[in-house]
DNA sequence: CTGCAAGTTCAAGCCGACTTGAGGTCAAGC
DNA sequence: GCTTGACCTCAAGTCGGCTTGAACTTGCAG
């Protein structure tokens, strides 16, 4: 259970090590200190990461996911619980798209806005979804 | 049900104008024409608008959108079923985020790392959540 | 000792999705 | 017929989240 290095953790996380020193950069990880100059890791950073990958995949930015993994000693729970809601709401919305998409495939109309039950969907929608930028895949560093 | 200008769709959708002719641009939507220089949209176009926020809030690119409303004679059912699938995995990721900060609202342990029950949830998140930029919100055009 | 792979810093670049600004054009109202 | 203001185009800028490249430092193997 000793600290490992960079290229232990990006190993065992998936994350680069370029985002890792990023991420340290941005306070959403610490470095217990250092090899010389090489930076050495808790191993329990892992499973941080791990918390942090999930918050991204959820939407939020890393100022938010380090607002909820903050030691702050007035950690808000009103805040918390918001997000929540926000994440029940979310939910909803993708379970909408998923069953839209999954009609669309059994679907015989000639395009999919020619579909009465996905212009349903589609009207539900409504205005309230908030624009979000496109998700970019993970691209392995370079050997 | 006349045509109606961007300004009107704008307003309509919340859209601002600007994006809507991005979308515009990209393909995402179509106008119908001109008056004189002033593009001219199908009322339709607010349904198609609704689905492309729907998308755009589930994390879909535009270009994903793009595809999948896209009229072509063979739009690809097993692609369709592959993203209702990804839905799914980011279905059970934000319910497992939203259980995990519900239970940090009542957790008593001093910090989010140190509750056992989060990081069996961190434990659980794993490599494979992708990698996702944050969401902006949406801005009004100024008046 | 020396070499070198693997780390380091810092600045600059990239991508998607827009927004902003400068300067131009048009249809409608006076 | 002229102004006005809503719309137009096009280029450049912005933002978050990294990645890349150049130039440098180290600990360890031989």
């Amino acid at each position: 259970m000793f600290d490992i290095d960079i290229a232990e953790l990006a190993r065992r996380t998936g994350v680069r090590a370029s985002a890792l020193r990023y991420y340290e950069e941005k306070g959403l990880i610490v470095s217990t200190g250092r090899h010389g100059l090489k930076r050495l890791f808790a191993p329990s950073t892992v499973e941080r990461l791990s918390l942090i990958a999930l918050g991204r995949a959820s939407g939020f930015s890393l100022d938010e996911i380090a607002a909820m993994l903050s030691e702050g000693p007035a950690i808000d729970k009103g805040q918390l619980r918001a997000k929540a809601a926000e994440l029940d709401r979310r939910i909803d919305d993708l379970a909408r798209l998923r069953d839209g998409l999954l009609h669309a495939v059994a679907c015989t109309a000639p395009s999919l806005m020619e579909c009465p039950r996905f212009r349903g969907i589609a009207r539900l929608a409504g205005r309230q979804a908030a624009a979000q930028p496109a998700r970019r895949r993970f691209r392995a560093e370079p050997a």
